[in-house]
This record gives structure tokens, sequence and C-alpha cells, in this order.
DNA sequence: CATTCTAACTTGACGCTTCAACCCACACTC
DNA sequence: GAGTGTGGGTTGAAGCGTCAAGTTAGAATG
């Protein structure tokens, strides 16, 4: 039989609203100013993001997956867009041919610099701005904490990976 | 012409890559357990949940749509197919005949109650067991302020609103 | 009381994401 | 080196959300 539940007071339930909220909001906030102003998704921005901060503008397509926090398949279906628009190039690794690389190409990497201004004034004016320094910090601290909740596999970046015991 | 925008710098780089992992992966996580253990999403589940908590199980589509923070169409389809499910009903509002009243049928409420406990369970362990009690009420605070800066007309719930100059 | 306006809601089509099935390259085993 | 396993990647179909267009009820205007 289970226990009762631990259902959330008032206050932990209006955070709950609040957060969900955001979750969605934000979200569609960074979709529509990328839609409007470049035309294209904030998923496409992040894969063609990923792919210019690359050291040869180049990454397998399981790396970008992650960087951009989707699935492989949603991934494919995408590039294979950006594909059709130019903007990318796709080849089978050739030191392992089970990967995939994606590289970016000029015309690619053209729209990201034309995108990228707007994206991160927009970054600023939603999520940072409107927050003191030490929200900003403490901010960080709880997504952190929370994705470790979710995905207990994750490894934060620029964190050491523990050592082994 | 433009300024230069203002880059993010390495600890703000890091806030925003993990706030924009869980904005992604807390919503499948959610989505997915409550796919998994009733066979239906996360925003059905918040549409039977809002009307479950109104006073005679009943509400108007558009009150419903900015509770679950859904579009009016999109709450309008679900809607049609929680209706065939049998677990909620519409009406046109006697009132006012331009508003569309949703109601929750006996199986509706029973689904919701079924469906509520092992939900704010996993809100519990994904969202607040991590945090410090601390944590808890600044995130409160930073998602209001974030949320006033994607839509400056929204109102935040249980906050009195402003007297008129 | 006819006209116009506004706002709530619905609908269908289109585009994107997911899901399951599949293919393929390499590793591992015997 | 044949057989099996594993994991990266792709694909097509099915389902969901968005968008634009349409419908309707009531308010506002004359």
């Amino acid at each position: 039989m289970a226990h009762e539940p631990r259902w959330l007071d008032a206050q932990e339930r209006q955070t709950w609203l609040s957060l969900g909220a955001m979750l969605i909001n934000l979200q569609s906030a960074l979709d529509a100013q990328m839609q409007r102003d470049q035309g294209i998704s904030h998923f496409e921005y992040q894969v063609l993001a990923g792919l210019s901060e690359a050291a040869d503008h180049t990454r397998r397509m399981s790396e970008l997956a992650g960087l951009a926090n989707g699935s492989l398949s949603r991934l494919s279906h995408v590039v294979k867009r950006l594909e059709r628009l130019g903007w990318v190039r796709r080849l089978p690794d050739p030191d392992d041919g089970r990967y995939t690389l994606a590289v970016l190409t000029e015309e690619g990497f053209a729209k990201v610099a034309e995108a990228a201004p707007a994206h991160v004034e927009e970054v600023r004016r939603l999520v940072f701005d409107p927050l003191t320094r030490a929200q900003q910090t403490t901010l960080r601290s709880i997504t952190e904490r929370i994705n470790r909740a979710v995905d207990p596999d994750r490894d934060e970046p620029d964190r050491p990976p523990r050592p082994p015991q």
C-alpha cells in the first residue's frame, strides 16, 4: 500500500507553478525571437552554434545532439534540413565509419554570426538582467542540482570528474 | 549601427547552458513519468488537475489555457481528446454564450486522483528534494523575475495587484 | 435595430518531434 | 573469419502543436 503523498504546501505550490510557467514561456520566447529575426528555430540555432564553437567547425552527430539537448533522431531530421539550406555538410568519420561528422559551411557560419548578437541580447534581457549577481550564482547551483536529479549520469561541464574510489 | 554585443562570460555561459538543459530535460522527465504511469501527457494532466481544483470542477477554456500555460488552440485540441475519453465535457456558458465551460466528469476526477500522488512525488524528487530551503525560496523569486521579463503583463498569483497611480 | 468591432473558441493543414524499426561499422568471441 | 553484439545514425509514420482562417456571441456605435 502506498503512503499518503507529501503534497506541496502553499509556498512550494507557488514555486512550482512559477517554475512550470518559466519552463514553457522562456523557451517559447527564445524560439519566437529566433524565428522572427532569423527564420530558424532555437534548436536549429543551437546546432549551428554548437558547430561554430568546435575547433574545425566539425562535430560528431551524437556529440551535437548532447550539446543541443535533443535526441539523435531529432538532430538527424534537423541536420537534413540544414544541409538542404547549405549550412551544414555531413560525412562519415574517416577514422571510424560508425560516426557521422557534421561540418559547418561558410554560409552556415555566416548565419550563426548574424544570429548570435540578438540571441545573447535576448538571453541577457530575459535571464540575467532581471536577476541580482547572487541570484545568478544560485541559479547555476539550482539548475545543476535539478539536472543531476533528472539525469544522474550527466556530467556537468567544467566540473572535474569525481575520482574513482 | 549595432553595439558590440555583451557576450556571456565563462560563469554566465555555464549558468545558461545548465538552465537550457534543465528547460528541456525537466519537462521531458515529467512528461515521461506521466506517459509511462498514466498514458497521458503532462499537459493533459495539467488540464485535468486545473479542473479538479476548481470549485465545481468547471472552468472556462481560456482560464484553463492560462493555468496550463498553453494556447487556446492547443487546449481545444486536447480537450477534444479528453472529451472522447469521457473525462471532460464541454458546454457553452449559459451566462455568456461566447465562453465555453469545460467540466470534469466523475471518471476524469478519478483519473486525476489516480495520477496525482506519483506526480507530486516526481516533482519533489526532481525539484524540491535536491534543493536547500534557501535555494527553494530563491528559485521562486528567480522564476518570478524571469517570468515578468518574458511577459510583463503577467500577474503572479498571490501577489497583490499594484495600485493604479 | 443595423453595422461594426472584439474576443472566445474551433477547425484543418502544415511542420516538427517522437517512436520503432532498420542499416551499418566495428568489436568481441569462438 | 563466421557469428554475434553493441552502439551510432537514419528513416517513415504517427501524433502533437502552431498558425491562419473561420464562426459565433455579445458590446459598442450610429
